[in-house]
DNA sequence: GCCAACGTTGGC
DNA sequence: GCCAACGTTGGC
């Protein structure tokens, strides 16, 4: 079992619009950096745990607990071309782009980033770092049980 | 809106 | 393969 953190424009997608979808599972469509797709297709597992983090919004932090729902599978959004997130390049044949689907498990109040920077044991969290901008982080267990406690 | 950080692109 | 230019992310 491995822990994630994944970052959501809420915007895009917030904790409640997940919430909101059938069995509260929604596809990660749109993530377009290699680095976080091989985390997404190479690294995730159905099950894994999954800290919801709304980003570029007024109250940045981890607002819900989720999991991984499924495999990875090609994203959709790569092939339409009405999508923000069409990619010419990619072809039916050989995608580039990967997704899974998360599943929201409960809303926390917001852990804002002032609160996380705040714990010393959360220090070392990635999302935490000085010009982090990588959507998908893998999370330590450590870190995992100090914000959700098992 | 600003800007630091960092990924991608493309000329060479 | 190098690296400058450019684009994007995302907090503030």
């Amino acid at each position: 079992m491995n822990y994630w953190l994944m970052k959501s424009e809420p915007t895009e997608c917030s904790v409640d619009d997940a919430i909101a979808a059938p069995k509260a599972t929604v596809p990660w469509v749109g993530v377009r950096n290699y680095q976080a797709r091989n985390f997404m297709r190479d690294g995730m597992r159905p099950g894994d745990g999954v800290l919801f983090y709304h980003s570029s919004c007024a109250e940045p932090g981890i607002v819900g607990i989720a999991r991984v729902a499924s495999e990875a599978y090609p994203d959709p959004t790569q092939f339409d071309r009405k999508s923000p997130y069409f990619d010419p390049a990619s072809k039916r044949e050989e995608p580039r782009w990967q997704l899974v689907d998360v599943q929201v498990l409960r809303k926390i109040p917001t852990l804002t980033l002032p609160e996380l920077r705040a714990r010393p044991e959360l220090a070392e969290m990635l999302v935490l770092r000085k010009g982090n901008r990588l959507s998908i982080t893998p999370v330590e267990p450590r870190h995992w049980k100090a914000i959700v406690g098992k």
